[in-house]
DNA sequence: TATTACCTTTACGTTAACGTAAAGATATTT
DNA sequence: AAATATCTTTACGTTAACGTAAAGGTAATA
């Protein structure tokens, strides 16, 4: 047979997105992967690595993991149903409000964080440095 | 005296900012929050309000609490120590990176979600709608 | 005055997202 | 062949962030 171009083992994602392995798994027993295996051992493929990618990138911004496997499962081909495009779109518009949102949040800490960083330097001149 | 100009009650800010009055308890519990009292009953000034907002804001963001009341207390006033000022500073950019690093993963999340729509659209088409 | 509406503290329960340990299979290296 | 490295499953433990009573104080209102 073909295949075996690009695979990867578990420890190796491990320590290429620095997660432990026993989290690889436990997004395996919540639905978010599933690698084939050779014999019992998991093997990734470059498609699985990618929503491991994903799956953190959701991390980051505070998603559940729950979220995460609805988000990513959109990207996912085979969608035939009409109802279900709607659905889909419906989501996919919800998330981005959402991430408007966040883009607001940040936009404000941000400008909170400059003040505050300038405030700072303001006294350490004041106050004079050693 | 003067005061109880413009206070707020903890079922009020429960109310505005949609949590219940346990989520501000806890907050208080864990040192995020720390309201005058009336007797026994907690009264809330514009600035602690201010500050429920930020946690709010904190917790869209994925911040943990207690990260949360490390932001928080870099806009108190009072940093009189050389050290402290500098740690604070170290602690703006360290977060401001992480905000920086969440942009970046919201656009290319915005991206992705743009793609799947324009794809669903696409779809929708190909289907024929009812 | 009795009910209704808020307020309080105390304390155990719950969920998500893993951590950690045990016990064993497989496989490569010394 | 013995040791070392990776893999596996199973299962109980942990932490954060609250939820959910329970039991009671205060105060305005019917």
């Amino acid at each position: 047979m073909m295949s075996a171009m690009a695979d990867y083992s578990i420890s190796q994602l491990s320590k290429e997105f620095e997660v432990t392995t026993r989290t690889i798994r436990h997004y395996e027993e919540l639905g978010l992967l599933y690698p084939a295996r050779r014999g019992q051992t998991r093997v990734y493929s470059p498609a699985d690595r990618t929503r491991l990618r994903l799956i953190l990138r959701g991390k980051r911004l505070g998603l559940s993991l729950d979220d995460s496997r609805e988000i990513i499962d959109m990207y996912e081909p085979g969608k035939t149903n009409v109802d279900q495009l709607k659905k889909l779109i419906d989501a996919i518009q919800a998330q981005r409000h959402k991430l408007n949102q966040q883009l607001d949040d940040i936009s404000l800490l941000l400008k909170d964080l400059n003040k505050a960083e300038t405030d700072c330097i303001e006294a350490l001149k004041s106050n004079g440095l050693p």
